[in-house]
DNA sequence: ATTGACCTTAAAGCTGACTTTAAGGTTATA
DNA sequence: TATAACCTTAAAGTCAGCTTTAAGGTCAAT
């Protein structure tokens, strides 16, 4: 496989895949001409990274290619799982109060301010003041 | 006031004061020496600017300090901030989902693979198969 | 008079995950 | 044989929201 169809396969731009690789995530070998030469696995890796990526890893936390060959240490991987965990359930926690700051603030406007009117900008600050930011 | 005791009454740095007003954000007077000069209300524009990023907005997505002066429109504001009520709920979504993927990911490894063990490569790919991801 | 803590500006640097550009080599098709 | 559609590299550009740097001016206290 050139790296053209890794890419149709997988769904991930050539210029992505040559920057996986120049981070050391991807290995690829090269046929007589210089072009890169992907298998099945190349396939497997990229999805692994792309699923490594919506569990909330970096591509800096994740094992080079040559690291992952050798397996991987059980108590390291479910150390990081569950660090992500608590990352996530954080991150859960924030957006939740942005959304309710969010619904607060359209009530409060539906009630304190009429259609058609202009809220002058002192409103607006004391609307900040009741919104206790 | 000078920006250095803004910064203090704020907890936002001098250097991202002088940033907002470059962006337009915040305006400043000058006393005869230079220096910019604030009082009360460039307090509360930080704040306000802080508040609306609570509710994520860019910067680029706020207005101007100019156009701020002569008050906010109604229906824009109710707009946007419903816009972006959407894109908390969305948002708050896709990282339930992350942990949930997290969740079971952990927990098919505690079944699936005894401590101390090294885990092939190729057990983490068909995790990932079962992953569904 | 000098030190140190402030202030000024424009411009460059930082982060992460890429994309784009420039300059060129390869291959299949018309 | 020429043209298009691929491939190669290294290096620079992109985004947002800042921070840092460099080179200097101001001011209060010693």
């Amino acid at each position: 496989m050139k790296i053209g169809e890794l890419a149709q396969h997988s769904g991930v731009a050539p210029s992505t895949i040559r920057f996986y690789e120049s981070k050391g995530l991807l290995k690829s070998a090269r046929s007589s001409n210089g072009y890169r030469q992907y298998n099945s696995d190349s396939l497997r890796q990229i999805q692994l990274i792309r699923f490594s990526q919506s569990l909330g890893f970096s591509l800096d936390e994740m094992p080079s290619a040559a690291t992952a060959e050798d397996g991987f240490d059980h108590d390291l991987i479910l150390e990081r799982l569950e660090g992500k965990r608590q990352e996530a359930a954080a991150l859960l926690e924030q957006i939740q109060r942005k959304a309710d700051r969010l619904n607060s603030l359209i009530t409060l406007l539906n009630e304190n301010w009429a259609e058609g009117q202009c809220l002058p900008a002192q409103t607006l600050t004391n609307l900040l003041d009741e919104a206790n930011y």
